[in-house]
DNA sequence: TGTTGTACTGACTAATTTGTCAGTATGTGG
DNA sequence: CCACATACTGACAAATTAGTCAGTACAACA
């Protein structure tokens, strides 16, 4: 019964991963904290990332209601992307996520584990 | 270059996710904190777990710290998980989690998205 | 004697997630 | 005319994670 963290759970916490879950969507949250931005520039600013997944993220955080996206109708095209109010109130559980990452990545690298 | 969440990242809140990614971690820890557990209570405790999971998931908690395995060794064997010191410092970040993850839900089940 | 319960391991298979690669439309610049 | 950049999509392949199934040792119990 392999479930997918995708398909919303009655768990909150699963919930909650759910939504940052995804190889990438940290990095691209923390890239949008400075102000809106296009596709490409994200693209170009995350080392690594392909423009497939980079856009499979995207789409996913925008259904979630953690970003917007907004289209200037023009050629070529030009999308921006920004954090929504809502997606503002992850930063403080994201916060509080990166403290403990902080002390877990020291702890590790003292060769505890 | 698909990269695993398991190897240890440079990135906080990969490194934290890490941890307690897994599809039955939040519910062991979840199911761990009133109080140490035997193998076989938990699994009867975890509907839809099996024991091979339960038993993976634990090992990787007990490697990265949180958890503490303690045997006696007799026949049956009997083995006991509980929560290290360590572990512990979890429980604030789980706690936020939970908290966004409960507002997630219900703005879900509002139609929201 | 045969069955049961415990805490595991090994060898798989299946599901899910990531990543690769090739397109698409179209205005501008050479 | 041709290449270029942009923001995508579709069809796959590869990697990772989850789950299944059988098997182990051995005391206790019927």
């Amino acid at each position: 019964m392999p479930v997918s963290k995708k398909e919303i759970s009655q768990c909150p916490i699963d919930a909650m991963l759910s939504v940052i879950d995804g190889r990438w969507k940290g990095t691209i949250l923390w890239r949008l904290c400075d102000g809106p931005m296009r596709t490409s520039e994200l693209r170009r600013s995350i080392p690594g990332i392909t423009e497939r997944m980079l856009i499979r993220h995207l789409q996913e955080l925008v259904q979630d209601g953690i970003l917007m996206r907004h289209e200037e109708k023009r050629v070529p095209p030009c999308v921006r992307y920004s954090i929504t109010k809502y997606g503002m109130t992850l930063a403080p559980v994201l916060e509080e996520i990166c403290v403990w990452g902080r002390k877990h990545i020291a702890r590790v690298e003292k060769g505890l584990r």
